[in-house]
DNA sequence: CTTGACCTTCCAGTAACTGGAAGCCCTATC
DNA sequence: GATAGGGCTTCCAGTTACTGGAAGGTCAAG
């Protein structure tokens, strides 16, 4: 299967999974021609790398994840640390994140938003920084 | 004022200061030993861009902010636009991660995170992509 | 035999810094 | 006066995970 094909199937951009070959997640075959030839298991490690990406998993992760995958002794406890490791992350995020909009959710509502000069939210961006805290 | 001193009233690290003169952010005079010279408006200039850059707003967004509060005569609609649609960035990033880690939180859980290879996180990423809707 | 859609590689750019090398400036001490 | 230190300078490279684009080879159709 040509790369176009592949792209088709795992809905990654054909760019990517180039990528992904030259950081080394796979190594399809090649053709006389030079083109790549993706099988079906290559195909399945496509769709698996862009499962994980969209949970954001790092493409360290990924690799770490898809080497677990292709080892049948593998423990279970191994991919569930990486996963905890994550969810930590993105709770992380959704914390700054969450603090991040109430601050400026109640910033906006504060500002009339017309002709005049006067805004709120220029006077917090220049405010003194001990005021945060 | 010397980048060093700068750098401790504003929080911001040297490096950092001197990516901001060099795109331009802020134009810091210079000693006649070639050394930046930091005026109490540049050291003001700069913690209002450290501020800004706590909510994440873009350089860019960061840089429209600066002219907009270097100017007198603006319209506080211009900065409430700008605030509006950064917010929007934010809820769109947080409702992508709260889906995020509702479904990776359940698969965590139902892991059993033990020597044994079987692992429901492994399956869900290798699962055909149809099932994620 | 040419057109067009593929495919290839390689180089550059993205966002916002960060690290590090090579070297100048200034003060203090021996 | 030499030297050690800390701070300053510039410039180059690296980070993450791609993305865009140029130059050119391959292949099927007309």
């Amino acid at each position: 299967m040509n790369i176009g094909a592949a792209a088709k199937r795992t809905g990654l951009p054909a760019k990517t999974i180039r990528y992904y070959e030259e950081i080394g997640l796979i190594r399809p075959a090649r053709d006389p021609n030079g083109y790549r030839d993706f099988s079906e298991t290559d195909v399945h490690k496509l769709a698996f790398l862009g499962r994980a990406r969209s949970f954001d998993f790092s493409i360290e992760d990924c690799r770490s994840l898809l080497a677990l995958y292709e080892d049948s002794t593998r423990a279970s406890g191994d991919v569930k640390r990486i996963a905890e490791g994550h969810l930590e992350r993105i709770d992380a995020k959704l914390a700054e994140l969450h603090e991040m909009r109430r601050t400026l959710s109640s910033l906006v509502d504060s500002c009339a938003g017309d002709n005049r000069p006067d805004c709120p939210i220029l006077r917090d961006l220049a405010s003194d920084p001990a005021g945060h805290g």
